[in-house]
RNA sequence: GCGCUCAUAGCUCAAUUGGAUAGAGCAACGGCCUUCUAAGCCGUAGGUUGCAGGUUCGAGUCCUGCUGGGCGCGCCA
């Protein structure tokens, strides 16, 4: 419909250029928008008002010009001027409803594209280091990172999900050290507790668990407990793989699963740490001072220089992030998103420095970042800090135990990844008109529940006697439900280009709005055959885009609730 | 102090990426079930979009400066 318009347009605009009305070396992109307005018509176009100042003409004037320039399609049924210059487009009520034949036609593909043409893009999320089960702002990474995956895969893209962590660091030792202690009796109570040491009751879980000479079973190893309090290697092995294991079970249970597991280790075994230092100073961007070696990265926009090579030899984190990140350049990811917590975000001007000082042709401002902010997890109104397996900190676990998988996800992915989110869990849990997952799913039920009654009726849906009596649909609420189903697949297209999945949880509210507004208007089980089956086509339309744009987030769509 | 980020109805958030009279839900009030699921719908009320400038036909949206919140500013990750 929009794409109809927009060449309207432009057929207009070269017939005014021939006749000399408007400047040849004009090429405006012509931007048609769905209206917020009914009385404005169904789409909008600004033409006249951006062509105004070029043209030399009023923009009320130049609007005239296009609309009696413009070609006759049984598309439109009317056009207006309006305001400052608008051209309002008013749709053809049997154009409009061929929005429905075409998502019967095209099913779970409807709102698909091939945009990125195949081309490989990798996503990095969530990235936890194994020393603790994941918590909320770990989930509300994985919720925003495997939408975004979805909908780069929506959009034509060969997406892969990956996921890094340090499995031999500081953090690690420290890791080791604690459930060492646990293995030996001791408490975090303790004065001999390590300092800094992990006093969690999952450190517990883990020692108990090597004592007995558990075998675990992660996503990317396998190790069989030693049992041996005093092998410090083996309870690091052993600790990394457990916590690993309920990793992956939090983001099994989440619905999220990666492509990658990729090891900060395996930079080091395979000397790319080495060779990415080594090209660093051999491009000359490096110098020595106070025993440590320093990276100039102020030559690449960072505010302060930074140390490579501590002065006890050692590298700091950064620099196994340069290798990391060249190392997905080698294997051919042109496009890369991070996901990331904002508490982070220095380290997005630290990397790309460090990239560009390698000099290997990476472009500027690669990879991409996507940074999401805190989340404050409520209830009854009051912040929740603990739990009791983690000890600081609220975990992925316990929200999906006490809210659900769906609603979880939902409200993790529902947000501005920029704003800070407040998680009330009384909310989240709520079976009630207040909580937009039961909302939006509550309609998909809906429609399968008309359905039920249809067959139950005898009166099931005929296919071909809807399509054709499309017209029927000419309600003014029936027209506003396809106008919003005729628009999901832009909203796709902006929420994958955009990096912005909320967009998505938005337009799946205001599509459930329209269905239920609709659905108290409309009564679809009528006796005229015709009107019945035409109703029910745009019910089965509806409930198709809910499914389609649920998936987009990962969340479920029940026919019963 | 410097950097990043956010600020929209009493509350939680939108606003088609610069468009027309800034919209939903909750909370408040008033209606709608002998009718396909009332987990729903309809209506009333609620705003100087933090403040001050600027850019232009047009700004919640872009720029500058303030104010306030969050995060960061390790030879930690």
């Amino acid at each position: 419909m929009k794409d109809t318009i927009i060449a309207l347009l432009e057929e207009a605009l070269s017939a005014l250029q021939q006749q000399g009305e408007l400047p040849q070396d004009i090429a405006p992109t012509i931007k048609v928008d769905p209206t917020k307005d009914k009385a404005h018509g169904d789409f909008a176009t600004n033409l006249a008002l951006m062509l105004a100042k070029p043209a030399g003409k009023k923009p009320r004037d130049l609007a005239e010009a296009l609309v009696a320039a413009l070609p006759a399609s049984p598309a439109i049924s009317k056009t207006e001027i309006a305001g400052p210059g608008f051209i309002n487009f008013f749709a053809a009520t049997d154009a409009l409803a061929q929005v429905v034949s075409t998502i019967l036609d095209t099913g779970d593909t409807y709102g698909r594209c091939l945009d990125g043409k195949g081309e490989k893009v990798q996503v990095e999320f969530v990235s936890a280091n194994p020393t603790g089960p994941l918590h909320v702002g770990h989930g509300r990474g994985a919720a925003i990172g495997d939408s975004l995956c979805r909908l780069l895969e929506a959009t034509g893209y060969d997406v892969t999900r990956e996921f890094y962590y340090n499995d031999a660091g500081a953090q690690i030792s420290n890791l080791a050290r604690s459930v060492q202690s646990r293995a030996k009796g001791l408490t975090p109570d303790d004065p001999s507790w390590p300092e800094d040491g992990y006093r969690g009751d999952y450190i517990r879980d883990v020692a108990e668990s090597y004592l007995a000479g558990d075998t675990v079973h992660a996503d990317d190893r396998h190790v069989t407990g030693a049992a041996d309090p005093d092998d410090l290697d083996a309870i690091r092995d052993f600790a990394v793989a457990y916590l690993r294991r309920e990793q992956d079970l939090d983001l099994k249970a989440f619905g999220v699963a990666f492509d990658v597991y990729f090891l900060e280790s395996s930079l080091y075994e395979e000397a790319k740490v080495e060779s990415t230092v080594k090209t660093l100073i051999e491009g000359g961007h490096t110098y020595e001072q106070d025993g440590a070696l320093w990276l100039r990265t102020t030559d690449f926009g960072d505010d302060k220089d930074r140390v490579m090579r501590k002065q006890d030899g050692g590298y700091t984190y950064f620099l196994p992030d340069v290798a990391y990140h060249l190392d997905k350049w080698q294997r051919g990811f042109t496009q890369v998103i991070n996901e990331q917590g904002a508490d982070h975000h220095s380290t997005v001007t630290r990397v790309r420095a460090g990239l560009q000082a390698l000099e290997t042709g990476i472009p500027n401002g690669w990879p991409d970042y996507v940074l999401h902010q805190m989340v404050l997890v409520t209830r009854s109104g009051v912040e929740v800090k603990l739990s009791k397996r983690a000890g600081s900190y609220v975990t992925l676990r316990d929200l999906i135990d006490e809210v659900g998988r769906d609603a979880t996800r939902y409200f993790l992915a529902a947000r501005r990844a920029d704003s800070q989110l407040t998680f009330d869990i009384d909310l989240a849990r709520s079976q009630s008109n207040d909580n937009p997952v039961y909302y939006i799913q509550y309609a998909h039920a809906r429609v399968c529940s008309v359905l039920r009654k249809a067959a139950a009726d005898d009166r099931d849906f005929q296919h071909d006697l809807a399509l054709d009596n499309l017209a029927l649909l000419d309600s003014d609420q029936e027209k506003a439900l396809m106008n919003r189903l005729a628009r999901y697949p832009e909203v796709v297209r902006i929420a994958a280009g955009n990096r912005e999945p909320q967009q998505i949880a938005q337009y799946l509210q205001d599509l459930a709005a329209d269905f239920h507004t609709c659905y108290n208007a409309v009564k679809v089980m009528v006796d005229d055959d015709a009107q019945r089956n035409a109703r029910l086509a745009l019910g089965i339309a509806t409930r198709q885009v809910i499914r389609n744009g649920l998936d987009l987030l990962g969340v479920g769509a029940p026919e019963e609730m």
